[in-house]
DNA sequence: TGTACATCAGTGAACGCGCGTTCACTGATGTAC
DNA sequence: TGTACATCAGTGAACGCGCGTTCACTGATGTAC
């Protein structure tokens, strides 16, 4: 049972990273509960099972974990997007797929998309600008995946930006109230994506009849 | 100078209004750089003038604090609707009024907006109840508001339901970003200001082209 | 108007607690030979 | 394969600090007569 063979050969970096894990799944844990500011690190490293001093092992400040999670919870949101973009490009059923695909992930990351909801206007100065500055990349490329949608060619980049900013406000909106405790309940939840998908469909209705900003 | 005559007959009544009046603001203030998790009773009442304990004579815990701070944004919030009604009620330039309605507002009641933009999905449970609630009841007049519109009258509840809400989620979105300490730069708020009208006009385009939903 | 008493907003000392961070350490893993 | 040394993730004691809350108090304002 516990010969040489069966023993996981775990390396020192393994380990580390493995606690590094730990930590950060901690802290969006922790997260659900209480913003990024009143965040305790001895809680934090206690659920991660370690001894608080371990937790600079990993990382400078706590800022710098904020930072990590920034990171990590918009390669999660690109994800979503590939996703989008990897299916049907019919634009009739673009937006359904999209939201559905929202759903999934929503549920998938909940931890992720609470804390970009949480602390896009709840946190510390870097965090918020960190968000922001993620977003604002986010919004960029959207921007130039609806550019070449051929019903959108006569639409400057003024055009462009408030369409694109209406999608995201009204995801990053959306994420942040269904992935909130308040929407434990799956009717909740699927109610709160009913009015997503029609919402969607109203700006989308709204783009179909838009005139091209002049300049 | 200090004759009887110019001595100020405050009321212990009245004072103790100053000093609460104190405390709100202090909170008000403190709360534009952290959120309201972070909040020290104890910088607070500094900031206020009175010794930490004092606190108590006026606030059972600081989140009745915090609801007494929810109540009073949301007064603020439905003096911009009254100022907005108040007005010219033709469909063509109501938009653009809001929107200068809102900018305006935004600048008086700064902390206000802020404290909603950041507590509503940042804060405590009890907090995030409180707005969410408040949110949902300034939701359900602003149904009935547009339910009296001509234009609109063939709409059931639902349609009425989603396009509230865009609005909804839109001014609160874009208030959170428009007060933020980041969009202190008359340009960049006013940049802001501009979407935020341009996207308001994309869902109204939205709105006209909408066909109502079955059931 | 004057006096005696009640009210109560604000005081200040004291408490125990959890916090982030320092530091010298331990002992298992990794490396050089 | 075996030995001697280096690395470094995690330990545990200790620190000083600001925290919320308790309590008995003070003294100006308000009230009853």
């Amino acid at each position: 049972m516990t010969d040489k063979a069966t023993v996981a050969p775990e390396s020192r970096q393994e380990r580390k990273e493995r606690t590094r894990r730990a930590i950060l799944d901690a802290a969006l844990d922790q997260l659900a509960e209480t913003g990024f500011g009143a965040l305790s690190l001895r809680q934090l490293t206690k659920a991660a099972g370690i001894v608080p001093t371990a937790f600079y092992r990993h990382f400078a400040t706590l800022d710098e974990l904020g930072l990590t999670l920034v990171d990590e919870s918009f390669v999660t949101l690109r994800g979503l997007i590939r996703e989008v973009r990897s299916g049907d490009p019919a634009p009739e059923t673009l937006i359904d797929r999209s939201v559905d695909v929202l759903a999934v992930q929503l549920e998938e990351h909940k931890a992720h998309f609470r804390f970009i909801g949480r602390e896009r206007h709840g946190g510390s100065a870097a965090l918020r600008g960190a968000i922001r500055h993620e977003l604002d990349l986010f919004e960029r490329e959207l921007v130039t995946d609806l550019a070449r949608m051929p019903e959108l060619e006569r639409w400057g980049a003024a055009d462009l930006h408030v369409l694109a900013s209406l999608f995201v406000d009204l995801m990053v909106a959306a994420a942040a109230e269904i992935v909130s405790p308040s929407a434990e309940q799956a009717a909740v939840r699927r109610e709160l994506v009913d009015n997503l998908r029609n919402q969607a469909r109203m700006i989308v209705v709204g783009a179909a009849g838009w005139e091209p900003l002049g300049g």
